[in-house]
RNA sequence: GCCGGUGUGUCGGAAUUGGCAGACGAGACAGACUCAAAAUCUGUUGUCAGCAAUGGCGUGUGGGUUCGAGUCCCACCACCGGCACCA
């Protein structure tokens, strides 16, 4: 018997999609189950087999859903816009539109080849008018929120994208896509503010079950911290504002550092005496990029301003300014007072410049050696009314102290910034903007949503910093919607995020043209009950989707908090050589010769079987064998079944421990070791040389999530029914049937085993422990000992502790 | 530097959360079938000693708790991911 692949995949693939089988509904009684993974960008090199384990991995969960009686929404769309189209596009002059609709269905020709249970009537593209008429929808509700802005401000710029980037989009100093690099720019931009949910997407992921690998990347990306702002006098006249989490160190303040870009300088530049040696550090840290800037993090560099210092507002100590470039203008107030005995970078300036260092916490080493920044073990000393105290304490006592005389308060600091949202590119959503001269940004009308993208003849970016969208006169010269005067278009786009910061809401009720989908279907079927994306989304998608769902959520659009009940990560698939897979490194795998080899079963149940989900795991050619032939085996097992429904009595209990075992790991993502207990179990049923029809159609539904179109072969070759994705439902397991009646358990002396017993299950302590003793082999090393002590586990071992 | 994680045969990886380490798969070796090979089937396969029964050693390193540690505690090493002059 012959196991024919390219016969039987296809074959179960139409019969499902002309069914509709995998359809969800939306006015459904039955309980739901909506089911994620991150929509695919449909770039021009098509999938690797990277791409289907996570997409088979949630198919397994959707498919077991299913047959468990749930109305099951498992949805895929594409994420479209993006930069590398727009680049294809412009070397090979053809439209953006074209190459992504030419990529989309390469694309979707090889997802459907998989046999992933998509509900292909609810596909989504980010990239058609339908759909980003909704996203430019919310963008000008942000707006009119006052959570859209426009600023000039200091911005990444990508060298060779020729456009910004947001923070989450810089790694290393190099742009994220294109690793060119990254240079700072004044520019006007479209911003979001983020800042402003900063304490819900932290406070807000009590109610969620991420994983805590996510949750502390999102906290720490967020970056709270509690401290306090505290004015100090300088002999200018004028007060800076200084943040720190230390208030408790002020009377250890030797100095103070204001950030090179400070306006600080510039308002007071006829009477800093040094001012020639000012501002040429000024140009020389403003011509580092922010890559070198992290680089020489090691060596502390900075100037004196003369002619002023600043005076510590609790002990009236005058102490000098200095400007330094480990101060950030962004972070905080711009100005830091230093505490070099308790800060190591204040301590490596003051070691430079040769500034005194003053010990107010007691309890490490000498502060001239290194300084003391552990803050659960110090006590106060040299500070006055805070002398004695904890760090914690002092922290208390000073900001009650400088709340009562008014020069500080307590506050909240975070690193996360505004992010980003225009780009200076064609291939993105036109934001729904217009300036005018009079009524300054005003949004359009929402009638006139979509705003679509106009047809240009070039998309290239242009080296002036101004999308290519800015030389369509036509497009860009309209009438404020205010006023009535002339006025012109926004010509940058948005980013790639936007479209996927709330794509899963549109699966919900993906053709509705009057919503972005209807109240009803927001209701049923919020939240999406289990998400699974990569983790280098975490600080990107997950996080901007997140600030997404809670705006819409204050307006009245979800019902819901939070976007996403339970989100689960996996682990890259390598290449052969362990290193991750990329066309330059030569080691990609493409699924589709996976496929015409061994069959879309064989390469979803190894792709769940090559290692623990979250982990990375490297492809292995020779390894994907071993699945190949279990599903032969299975394959094979046709030619031993016979009549018979019931289970036979000496398969009975692996029968029921199987499938409890699967059950339970589809749930916990342990799917390698669900196929392992399916392996067992067939190799088992090997060695009685038969099987009934009742075991085949109990294992056929058991390998059905992860092996689909063998499994629905046999149940109809077989005839155990229907059709098993139609009308099957997922085995029930009894668990006094999991459970051993006799148990084989260790007898060990002193830890050391001696023998192997078998008992009855539930024996009692004495009983199991005196047989134990009736063992020849016990019985000779006990002789003659003293026992000490007598244990017994239940169902695992004993263990008799003697001594002579 | 900070945060999170990982470390187990030749390889991918298991281990009911403190109870027989190495399930399952790959690879290798041997045998059966075959003129032969592939495929398939059967067996062996952590390591050292021994003809053997058997015994010693063994989960990155060093200590500790315990009748018992891959699992818990302390210290350290290596690697991976994230953040990084955030006051």
């Amino acid at each position: 018997m012959k196991y024919e692949h390219k016969k039987i995949e296809p074959k179960w693939q139409q019969a499902w999609e002309e069914k509709g089988v995998f359809h969800a509904e939306n006015n459904s009684e039955k309980e739901k189950f909506f089911a994620l993974i991150e929509f695919p960008y449909p770039s021009g090199q098509g999938l690797h087999v990277g791409h289907p384990r996570p997409y088979t991995a949630l198919d397994t969960v959707s498919r077991k859903r299913r047959l468990e009686g749930y109305n099951v929404l498992y949805p895929i769309g594409w994420d479209a816009f993006g930069l590398p189209t727009e680049n294809f596009a412009i070397k090979n002059h053809v439209h953006p539109e074209v190459v992504t609709k030419n990529n989309i269905a390469r694309f979707k020709k090889q997802i459907q080849s998989l046999g992933i249970s998509f509900d292909w009537s609810r596909e989504i593209n980010t990239t058609d008018p339908d759909y980003y008429k909704w996203t430019q929808w919310i963008f000008l509700q942000l707006f009119k929120h006052g959570l859209a802005y426009k600023k000039e401000m200091s911005v990444n710029w990508c060298t060779s994208c020729k456009c910004v980037l947001a923070n989450e989009e810089v790694v290393n100093g190099v742009c994220e896509r294109c690793q060119s690099e990254v240079v700072r720019k004044v520019k006007s931009q479209w911003m979001l503010k983020i800042t402003e949910y900063a304490d819900r997407l932290i406070d807000d992921l009590a109610l969620v079950d991420y994983p805590d690998r996510v949750k502390a990347q999102q906290i720490n990306w967020i970056g709270r911290s509690t401290g306090a702002e505290v004015n100090f006098k300088t002999t200018f006249g004028e007060d800076l504002l200084v943040y720190t989490t230390r208030p408790d160190t002020l009377f250890g303040a030797t100095y103070m550092v204001i950030s090179p870009e400070h306006p600080f300088v510039e308002k007071y530049a006829d009477k800093i005496e040094n001012i020639d040696e000012v501002r040429a550090y000024q140009v020389e840290s403003s011509k580092k990029s922010d890559f070198e800037r992290t680089e020489m993090n090691k060596d502390k560099t900075g100037v004196k301003l003369l002619g002023v210092s600043a005076i510590n507002p609790v002990n009236g100590r005058e102490i000098p300014i200095y400007i330094s470039d480990y101060v950030l203008i962004s972070y905080g107030t711009g100005a830091i007072m230093a505490v070099p005995a308790h800060d190591t970078r204040d301590w490596e300036f003051a070691k430079k410049f040769d500034i005194e260092i003053i010990e107010v916490v007691k309890g490490g080493k000498d502060v001239n050696e290194e300084a003391f920044t552990d803050c659960a073990t110090g006590v106060l000393v040299n500070s006055d009314f805070l002398n004695g105290l904890s760090v914690e304490d002092a922290k208390k006592k000073i900001i009650e102290y400088l709340t009562e005389k008014g020069i500080g308060h307590e506050k909240v600091n975070y690193k996360l910034r505004d992010w980003v949202f225009s780009r200076q590119r064609y291939w993105g959503e036109p934001i729904p903007i217009v300036k005018c001269d009079d009524c300054g940004y005003v949004a359009i009308d929402e009638s006139e949503l979509p705003l679509k993208l106009p047809m240009v003849e070039s998309y290239e970016p242009t080296d002036n910093g101004e999308s290519p969208l800015a030389n369509m006169t036509d497009w860009v010269e309209t009438t404020c919607p205010k006023c009535g005067k002339k006025a012109y278009r926004e010509t940058d786009t948005m980013p790639q995020w936007a479209g996927s910061s709330w794509y899963y809401l549109r699966y919900t009720d993906p053709h509705n043209d009057k919503a972005l989908a209807s109240e009803e279907a927001l209701k049923y079927w919020n939240n999406v009950d289990w998400y699974n994306g990569g983790m280098e989304h975490t600080t990107l998608h997950l996080l901007y989707s997140r600030f997404w769902h809670k705006f819409l959520y204050d307006i009245g659009v979800v019902p819901t908090k939070e976007p996403y009940s339970k989100r689960t990560s996996h682990g890259m698939i390598l290449g052969e050589n362990g290193e991750k897979m990329s066309k330059s490194r030569g080691n990609v795998v493409n699924p589709d010769d996976i496929i015409n080899e061994y069959g879309a079963d064989t390469l979803r149940l190894y792709e769940m079987f090559i290692g623990d989900f979250e982990k990375a795991a490297p492809w292995s050619p020779k390894s994907i064998k071993g699945c190949r032939r279990f599903l032969e085996r299975y394959y094979n097992l046709q030619t031993i079944v016979t009549d018979g429904n019931f289970i036979r009595p000496e398969l009975e209990k692996e029968f029921h421990k199987t499938i409890k075992k699967v059950s339970d790991d589809i749930e916990n993502i342990k799917f390698n070791t669900a196929i392992a207990s399916l392996m067992s179990l067939i190799n088992s049923i090997y060695a009685t040389e038969k099987i009934t029809k009742e075991e085949l159609r109990i294992f056929s539904l058991l390998l059905n999530p992860f092996a689909p179109h063998i499994t629905e072969e046999i149940w109809s070759v077989c005839s155990l029914g229907d059709g098993l994705v139609a009308e099957a439902s997922w085995p029930k397991y009894d668990e006094s049937k999991c459970v051993e009646d006799t148990v084989e358990i260790v007898a060990q002396v002193n830890g050391k085993i001696k023998a192997k017993l078998l008992i009855p299950a539930d024996c009692d302590n004495e009983t199991a422990i005196s047989l134990a003793k009736s063992d020849a082999k016990v019985t000779e090393a006990i002789n003659g000992m003293n026992i000490v002590k007598e244990i017994y586990v239940k169902g695992k071992l004993v263990n008799i502790v003697v001594k002579p």
